[in-house]
DNA sequence: CCATTCGCATACAGTTTGCATGCTTTTGTC
DNA sequence: GACAAAAGCATGCAAACTGTATGCGAATGG
């Protein structure tokens, strides 16, 4: 069937390896949780072996970290390669109160993120199955920042600019991510396709621009 | 070590074995999760055997959403307790600017929802492997709308009152959720004990009074 | 061209899950 | 009060899964 002298590099091989590794384990992670997912099977849709798989990754929670950490990758690729072309996509003729700069960056970088948060598996890889399986202090480890501290320095600069009160920034960057969080996983599974967050957006801009009006007060108390 | 012949009818056999078997499996769940917790810990945990539990629940995973069941009934039971006596605990002298009464319910309503998630282990066992393990509609059928339906209607009264936008319901009831539930979580990780969620309340009341300052205004699209 | 290392498949031991079987205790009926 | 019926629960078993050790073939580099 195939040409058994294919001579191929040792990191090509690696490389296609760890490939269609990722690839079966993300589907069928995806498709039926960590837990109901048993090595046998990924193996069996890579086309390999056990032995390959448990050469590369320590066990199966290392595999599923893989999986997860080129999620996370992709997404943090995703929303960089459209904050490169942000500019200001006119979206809406105007708004309710013509938000401020940074409140629009705020929701373009919202609407980013949903937007890299609505490929198939995803929101379930990244915010169910990988909480409970690596912890949520892991899963922080993994996406490093991204997502988080981008929108924890927009949030800065807004409060720096007067654009936002003067609130706790962890607390208030951490509500406003499972803001976003929830919306993808709400988009994801309503629509599956896209645009099912228009109506999450709508919320999320009618909370940002409610914010923005609150600007100069709210002496906060502990960080 | 016991009195062999201590007669006990067939409805206390079977409560006092699902309690243990409820007990001994909500500690283990906590402490190492749904999939690093085997059925023979738990039973050894619980002083019984394998066979008692499968003739209790259909599989491992019957007895983890028991588990679960539970946990939510215990929450709504708490919730619903401080609402009956509620009133208004002055908490502060004066807010930053003055907010409603349908907003401070809201608020109380929040703060009711973080106090019942401090107990230990709650938010572990509602907010990460209840999704994982047994997807995020089932535990949303679960709480059947203790927490939703409560919060909704809240959000529901206040627009009638004009102390909110119209917004879209279903999406404003899920985001907001969905802040209350990083908010627990956020004080399950940090404190531990409670009072952790201080600045998170901080940030959710200053969310709620921008939302009523954009009160008639926002016709919304889609649903 | 040969020794060494790397990549991966096969084989194995330990553990877990769910079910089937059987014993003990309780429940209902004469 | 005794006996049949059923419920509660423990023991035993087959299948599956996980992680590791072993072994073979291909690639590296001297």
């Amino acid at each position: 069937m195939q040409v058994p002298s294919e001579r191929r590099s040792n990191p090509e091989r690696t490389a296609e390896m760890r490939r269609r590794l990722l690839a079966a384990a993300r589907s069928l992670f995806v498709e039926r949780g960590y837990a109901d997912t048993g090595t046998p099977e990924i193996v069996t849709a890579a086309g390999v072996t056990r032995g390959a798989l448990y050469h590369h990754f320590a066990d199966k929670q290392a595999l599923f970290q893989a999986v997860v950490e080129a999620e996370a990758a992709a997404v943090a690729a995703a929303i960089e390669a459209a904050a490169a072309g942000d500019g200001d996509e006119g979206h809406d003729g105007d708004g309710p109160a013509a938000p401020s700069a940074a409140i629009r960056r705020l929701v373009a970088g919202a609407r980013a993120y949903l937007a890299a948060m609505s490929v198939s598996g995803r929101t379930r890889l990244l915010l169910v199955e990988a909480p409970a399986v690596l912890g949520a202090a892991a899963v922080r480890e993994i996406d490093g920042g991204h997502a988080e501290r981008t929108l924890r320095e927009g949030l800065a600069e807004a409060m720096a600019a007067g654009d936002l009160p003067l609130l706790p920034l962890p607390a208030l960057t951490s509500l406003l991510s499972a803001l976003f969080d929830r919306a993808a996983l709400d988009a994801s599974a309503d629509g599956g396709g896209d645009g099912g967050g228009e109506a999450a957006i709508t919320v999320i801009e009618a909370l940002l621009a409610g914010l923005a009006r609150t600007a100069p007060r709210e002496g906060t108390g502990n960080a």
